[in-house]
DNA sequence: GCGACAG
DNA sequence: ATCTTGTCGC
């Protein structure tokens, strides 16, 4: 897609943790912090969901399309598939994006903005999943986090809908704070790959109809659930 | 060395 | 991420 097979071999299945590392500064660099957008007539969520306290067990990805501007909800594509490995904080991207991936390439037709479960530059090889996929795929994405990996929030966030406060980690801006509704915690919103981080602060909230997080999540959150309540010993 | 740590 | 029940508020 963006990348040669080798070199795109080793950003989905890396050898070992250490390769994982190099690989994740690879698709940093290959990260666009810029808007590069096609004309958004549809956009889409993914999520995964797994068993309690099985992070080795299965997990179902789901990738959970809506046109737009009208907003109605399309069929979404989902696949289960067994992950390398147990969770492990900053690693996210090799355990859900073969998944992810996979599910993607079951859409009908492609979304021009993708919303991901996790963070986009927020991470400290600024490649967190959201940023990830979006490389591995040449797809814009944007990272909708709901708790931090690092960095701290500069100043104070205010309590109106709206309300934003950057996210700095080694004094560079990964991410925003956003209040996306009132007396709720704060969602990080950070760009994926193609997607500044203006416009993806504007995409969430445009989103969020009044909720903690954007429709996108929830509809993929819904339907990665599904699955796995369908699937055997769910 | 110790604490923190997306989903 | 995940389980489960109840409770509070618009």
């Amino acid at each position: 897609m963006s990348a040669d097979p080798a070199r795109r071999q080793r950003w989905l299945h890396p050898a070992a943790l250490a390769d994982a590392a190099v690989a994740q500064r690879e698709i940093a660099e290959a990260c666009e912090v810029r808007d590069r957008i096609g004309p958004v007539r549809m956009v889409a969520g993914a999520d995964t969901s797994m068993k309690w306290r099985d992070s080795r067990g299965p997990i179902h990805a789901a990738i959970a399309p809506l046109s737009w501007p009208d907003r109605t909800p399309l069929p979404a594509a989902t696949i289960t598939d067994i992950p390398p490995f147990a969770y492990v904080p900053g690693y996210l991207g090799f355990r859900e994006a073969p998944a992810l991936v996979a599910a993607w390439e079951r859409l009908p037709e492609k979304p021009a903005i993708l919303f991901v479960d996790g963070h986009g530059r927020a991470h400290p090889r600024r490649c967190g999943i959201a940023t990830h996929l979006g490389v591995l795929l040449d797809v814009p994405t944007v990272g909708v986090a709901k708790s931090i990996l690092c960095g701290r929030i500069e100043g104070e966030l205010g309590a109106e809908p709206g309300a934003t406060a950057p996210l700095i980690d080694c004094d560079e801006v990964v991410a925003m704070a956003v209040r996306t509704r009132v007396r709720s915690l704060p969602v990080y919103i950070g760009t994926g790959h193609r997607v500044s981080l203006d416009t993806a602060v504007a995409w969430v909230l445009r989103l969020s109809e009044g909720r903690r997080l954007p429709l996108t999540t929830r509809l993929a959150h819904d339907a990665a659930n599904a699955v796995r309540r369908g699937h055997a010993g769910g």
